[in-house]
RNA sequence: CGGGGAGUAGCGCAGUCUGGUAGCGCGCGAGUUUUGGGAACUCGAUGUCGCAGGUUCGAAUCCUGUCUCCCCGACCA
């Protein structure tokens, strides 16, 4: 490819609006340009990245097995409306009516859609196991869509569903994908985990999500520093603390806190730690029922453990109103001893083993101390609903810390069971004539999102480093002076052998200084470079630049093209496992 | 949804408080000189000052409404 007859619109000063690197780099390489806030146009380089890394999933999804079609972006009401989606899936599913006020929605995922297909199509045990995905357009208006790619919303995405006899079967084919999924991150150079996940509201069994570690991203994730374990803070497990040795029971107490509302005001005011004080929060979900939880003071609650341990939909916060009439106290001084209306108490495991505790008292400004569960206050049951923290003990091995890292999550992997081909009635009739209910799977990679990651993962002050699978171009050739015949008849050559042996070659033949050649292509994160100029011409040589370490190699012509050849070759070879 | 901020040339911004007919840098076009890390000089083009009302002799500037965009929060008891 000529720069010059090509459209590489690169600009100097950062847009004001990019916060975060990739997305700032993105726009300075000119990769994509801002339509409406989520919405982007993907430029001709930009555009090259994303094709880079669909064909890698492609070709990853084909190996697998699975089979490639392509589904509508926009979906009739009905099919939403059948699977229960249509009412429970809010403002993020972007509705609208046709001419003939037939309602519609623009498609944020497609198990409905597939499903409906799968269901007409799939009727034997003998058609199974099959595994159908796309590569294809989503929108989901997003609360707040930012970071450019990162959370767009319209966004492409690799989706794909598994479709089984059976539990055991579908446990097959999501071990094949989670595999595929590592040799696609593998294949791109990425520095990535895959991490445990709460299932959320798409349901299932289990699931996996692929993570970029990148300090930018917007998950927790936390793994053990010496076995496999690692998973995502909303699902990461803390380890029952061993109860200490039985402490005697100090009587119970009520003192003056006036004022004192936080765990950190109380602690202080009492001169303790906050790990001997007892942090009450109220809970609702939304629909009437109310629960209290109980947490040692220095630890934090998982919402989202919360809600699964209580088999909730929605959680949130219980108003100050609420609070008031269930405990009789304002906030700041809630315990959950003299309620005035009975709710559940769930406390964390490590409220267990706590011996003459300081909790509030239900009245404004007291606290209890010497606090005694099971002698004071009675709990109805224990279980893990604290976030973990650096430091913890690993949930799966003896002696191994869990360690905290901030990832991108770039794909997913769900088991979904039987909950769409249920409400969808996707059956198929076994060996025995029996008519039974498809087992799913559904397994999603970001593809925006994914490039956006690599560049998170792979930049410096100069702009983008590509690792090379998901570069625009393998290679430029700069040739320094556009006025000088020998060169540009030298760097022109270099660049038809090049593209001639299968490297994909920008050929920077701009009437340009040096200068902004060289910015240019630092800027757009070509990995490799060949440098022609007169000077070195005239000993036969040209320069192979190394973008990711600055390494420079002054060769001779032939061998330059070979070495390019050689690296690219190195890198390209997809990996054998 | 709540809070904060911003819309002025393609991009980055000043001008708004104190109303008087729109400016800087980069970029863009022409020319000359330059040519190994975003060149210098000369000349030049480019604006419904987000939109709609209002106040005024006069509005980018004041008032009202509206749209769009960005950031933060939904981590507290």
């Amino acid at each position: 490819m000529l720069y010059s007859s090509y459209f590489i619109p690169t600009v100097k000063e950062t847009p004001s609006d990019a916060e975060i690197v990739s997305h700032q780099l993105m726009l300075r390489a000119g990769m994509i340009r801002k339509l409406a806030a989520g919405i982007y146009t993907y430029l001709p380089m930009g555009l090259r990245s994303i094709r880079k890394f669909e064909n890698i999933v492609r070709e990853e999804m084909n190996r697998a097995g699975a089979i490639e079609l392509l589904m509508p972006s926009v979906q009739p009401a009905e099919l939403w409306q059948e699977s229960g989606r249509w009412n429970f899936y809010g403002k993020e599913l972007l509705r609208f009516k046709d001419r003939k006020d037939g309602e519609f929605c623009m498609g944020p995922t497609h198990e409905e859609v597939i499903t409906d297909m799968v269901r007409r199509e799939i009727k034997s045990y003998r058609q199974m196991p099959i595994n159908f995905y796309q590569i294809q357009t989503k929108f989901r208006d997003e609360i707040r869509p930012r970071f450019g790619l990162m959370r767009g919303r319209e966004f492409i995405m690799k989706d794909a569903y598994s479709f089984d006899v059976d539990s055991s079967a579908a446990d097959a084919s999501y071990e094949r994908m989670y595999n595929a999924y590592v040799r696609i991150f593998d294949r791109c150079g990425l520095n990535f985990r895959a991490v445990e996940a709460d299932s959320g509201t798409i349901g299932g069994s289990f699931s996996h999500e692929f993570m970029v570690l990148a300090d930018s991203g917007e998950d927790a994730i936390a793994s053990c520093d010496s076995c496999r374990y690692a998973a995502n803070v909303e699902k990461a497990e803390s380890r029952p603390t061993q109860p200490g040795a039985a402490k005697e029971m100090l009587p119970l107490e009520k003192v003056s806190t006036p004022a004192m509302k936080t765990i950190a005001d109380v602690a202080a005011f009492l001169n303790i730690l906050a790990d001997r004080t007892i942090k009450t929060l109220v809970y609702s979900s939304g629909s009437g029922d109310f629960a209290m939880a109980l947490l040692r003071g220095d630890h934090e609650l998982n919402e989202i453990k919360l809600k699964n341990c209580l088999g909730w939909d929605e959680i949130e916060m219980a108003t100050e109103e609420a609070i008031m009439r269930i405990t009789g106290s304002p906030i700041g001084f809630l315990g959950p001893l003299g309620l005035k209306e009975q709710v559940p108490v769930i406390a964390d495991l490590a409220v267990e083993g706590m011996a003459n505790v300081v909790m509030g008292a239900n009245e404004k400004d007291m606290h209890f101390i010497n606090a005694n569960l099971g002698r004071d206050f009675p709990v109805e049951r224990f279980a893990d609903i604290r976030t973990v923290v650096a430091g913890d003990a690993c949930p799966r091995c003896d002696g191994g810390k869990l360690e905290m890292w901030r990832g991108i999550e770039v794909g997913h992997v769900f088991k979904l069971g039987t909950k769409y081909s249920t409400s969808l009635n996707a059956t198929y009739l076994d060996a025995d004539g029996k008519e039974q209910v498809i087992f799913m799977g559904c397994y999603g990679i970001g593809i925006g999102r994914t490039v956006a990651a690599a560049i998170e993962q792979n930049h410096d002050e100069n702009g983008i480093i590509f690792p090379l699978p998901l570069a625009p171009f393998h290679c430029s050739v700069v040739a320094l002076n556009a006025k000088d015949a020998g060169v540009m008849a030298a760097a022109k050559e270099i660049y038809l052998k090049l593209e001639q042996q299968g490297v994909e070659t920008l050929f920077d033949d701009r009437d340009e200084r040096p200068g902004v050649k060289f910015k240019d292509n630092d800027l757009i994160g070509i990995p490799l470079r060949i440098v022609v100029g007169s000077k070195g011409l005239a000993e036969g040589k040209v320069e192979v630049k190394i973008r990711k370490t600055g390494e420079v190699l002054p060769l001779p012509v032939e061998e330059a093209i070979t070495k390019i050849r050689q690296l690219v070759d190195a890198t390209l070879v997809p990996c054998n496992t």
